[in-house]
DNA sequence: ACGATAATGATACAATATAACATTTAGAAG
DNA sequence: CTTCTAAATGTTATATTGTATCATTATCGT
């Protein structure tokens, strides 16, 4: 379950890699270790709560005020997402494509914080967009979180 | 621009009084100077800065924990509103209403935290909820809260 | 008036986040 | 290759947001 494929995480940050040079940045070890913590995690994370994935699952000593730095880099160069309904940290699940992507909705549950980052059909971002327009705002991003409850939460949830 | 109608204010928080009652619960005088407070902010504010708002402007003397409490208090009797993006709460818009509502959806400025509380079409909603269901999740609620910028503030932005 | 429950006061502390300045590292220019 | 510069990271302090806990006070039914 934890036992992470080590193989896919290592692709993921070659990708990673390739994809900040794009970007005019670099992926340096401390920010490629970060990254790592994401995936190891595998479900949003805090930053505090990153910093000890870290350390004790892979080893790399990091400040906070180190990781709060180097998420703010990572979400710059499209690697990672900030949640703010929980004030947690996720890896973008879309690192090893090439193409770019709609503004990200994520479904995050409540309970285990397990997170799915789908795509909304465009129809409703539009309709949304309007119903902003008509109140007399213009749409920030389209970055929607939305408060779910996991199948596997659910059934708790529902019994109790 | 600050001088709210002290009248208008007046008779929501007689309303209030009534919901609370037909809820079986009690707008205590503290209570009710939380409510004030968020009236006369008329926009989304910290807890703390709900403290200031309500010592400074009205004269009152509350506790930051109080005042977390008292939030929690008005969320449940549907006066307030905790807004999960910026950690920020606001006034219900309904309270003078005295019919049931959709779950809330928000337009949030990011410069100056003026709030739109408003109505997402109920199709806009299905159609959220069908994506989740196939993502094999469960919406937890439909509140929404979406980041613009208001009209005042967007003309800022686009200068800049 | 008495006792139970609800509400608030008060203190401490946990969790999240940023500011500011020092030090180190990595590249570019000479 | 050295030196200069800018970027990255280290370090410390502190601000902001939120909760736990126990004491005290107010309210209400009996």
């Amino acid at each position: 379950m934890i036992a992470i494929n080590q193989q896919a995480t290592k692709s993921v940050l070659a990708q990673a890699h390739q994809q900040c040079l794009a970007l005019g940045s670099k992926l340096t070890t401390k920010r490629s270790q970060v990254l790592e913590g994401l995936l190891v995690a595998a479900k949003a994370v805090s930053a505090y709560e990153l910093t000890n994935v870290c350390r004790d699952k892979l080893g790399y000593d990091l400040l906070p005020m180190s990781v709060y730095r180097i998420l703010e880099f990572l979400e710059t160069n499209q690697l990672a997402h900030r949640l703010n309904t929980s004030n947690k940290y996720i890896a973008c699940s879309h690192i090893t494509c090439d193409h770019q992507h709609q503004p990200p909705q994520f479904l995050i549950c409540k309970t285990c914080n397990k997170v799915e980052e789908v795509e909304v059909p465009t129809s409703i971002i539009e309709s949304v967009a309007k119903t902003t327009r008509k109140a007399g705002f213009t749409l920030a991003s389209s970055h929607l979180e939305i408060e779910c409850y996991c199948n596997d939460c659910d059934a708790l949830e529902t019994v109790s």
